[in-house]
DNA sequence: GCCCAGGTATAAA
DNA sequence: TTTATACATGGG
């Protein structure tokens, strides 16, 4: 991978193609916004606006340091995701048409505390309400950047009640947010650490904080701590395994048991009609 | 008004 | 251990 500056950010060259669109819109992250071919996001207290210019992925407001140490991360760019696809599309011939049908994405690496407490907000939710009311948290509560704001940290969030929260709208999800803040930032709950713990240990921890069942904690485990190995089973996912893997857990996917999870989920959630219904 | 949304806590069977 | 219900809020 190589890094070349222009005018106000970097290329990065080299890095396998992948597609922003779906990346960034399958329900794996909620603080992107495209405007014309362009994507304006923030992550890690860092802004940044990310676009393709032919096969180099183009970082405006990124230093070249930034983007190797951060962007690249964040878009986990020094993982294969050719390998992987080669691997899972051999497992399911479902598998292997949902691949084909959106081979641009790739998991993202973010931030662990902003990954729990998004999918904490998930909970019983949906897409675009989850959006304003994390873009919400993050106005009233998070550091002031360029142009928008970074997510409010485990600390900053520990700090709060149930009554400061009141503001972004986010209803019986007030107290977990707060649990889950206190438990992070007092390292009851250390996040760095699972990301090598055993995974159904890293589970169990995660779901010591109230409101974070199973799925909040694959979608954790999958999305802010880089266990491709995570599986988080939602509505969806419970009727695509009924419908194509009956009597089959994400297990049977492997070590790229939640990369599967991401193809199938957007797959379906596109084409719901390939779904058998009730 | 009614229904549902990338679930979970709690109580009851 | 498994199954039912409430939960805050807002868009369709």
């Amino acid at each position: 991978m190589d890094f070349e500056e222009f005018e106000g950010g970097v290329y990065v060259k080299g890095a396998e193609k992948f597609s922003l669109e779906d990346t960034l819109d399958c329900g794996q992250c909620f603080r992107w916004e495209k405007i014309g071919d362009k994507f304006y996001g923030t992550a890690y207290k860092k802004e940044a606006c990310v676009y393709f210019r032919g096969d180099d992925l183009a970082i405006e407001g990124a230093s070249v340091e930034e983007a190797e140490t951060l962007w690249c991360d964040y878009f986990d760019l020094r993982v294969s995701y050719e390998n992987i696809k080669k691997e899972l599309a051999d497992k399911s011939e479902v598998l292997s048409e949902a691949i084909e049908y959106c081979p641009g994405i790739r998991i993202l690496r973010q931030d662990p505390w902003e990954t729990l407490c998004s999918f904490i907000i998930s909970q019983n939710n949906n897409i675009p309400r989850i959006k304003g009311i994390v873009g919400r948290f993050c106005e009233k509560f998070g550091e002031k950047l360029s142009r928008g704001y970074a997510f409010p940290d485990a600390r900053t969030t520990a700090r709060l009640n149930e009554e400061d929260l009141e503001y972004i709208r986010s209803g019986f999800r007030a107290k977990y947010i707060i649990d889950a803040a206190r438990k992070v930032s007092s390292g009851e709950v250390d996040m760095e650490a699972l990301r090598r713990a055993p995974i159904q240990a890293a589970r169990d921890d995660l779901t010591k904080i109230k409101g974070v069942g199973p799925k909040v904690a694959e979608c954790t485990l999958l999305y802010g701590l880089g266990r491709l190995e995570a599986f988080p089973e939602d509505v969806w996912m419970k009727k695509i395994m009924k419908t194509f893997f009956p009597g089959s857990s994400g297990e049977a996917f492997g070590r790229y048991a939640g990369v599967a999870q991401q193809y199938l989920f957007h797959y379906v959630r596109m084409n719901p009609q390939k779904l058998i219904v009730e």
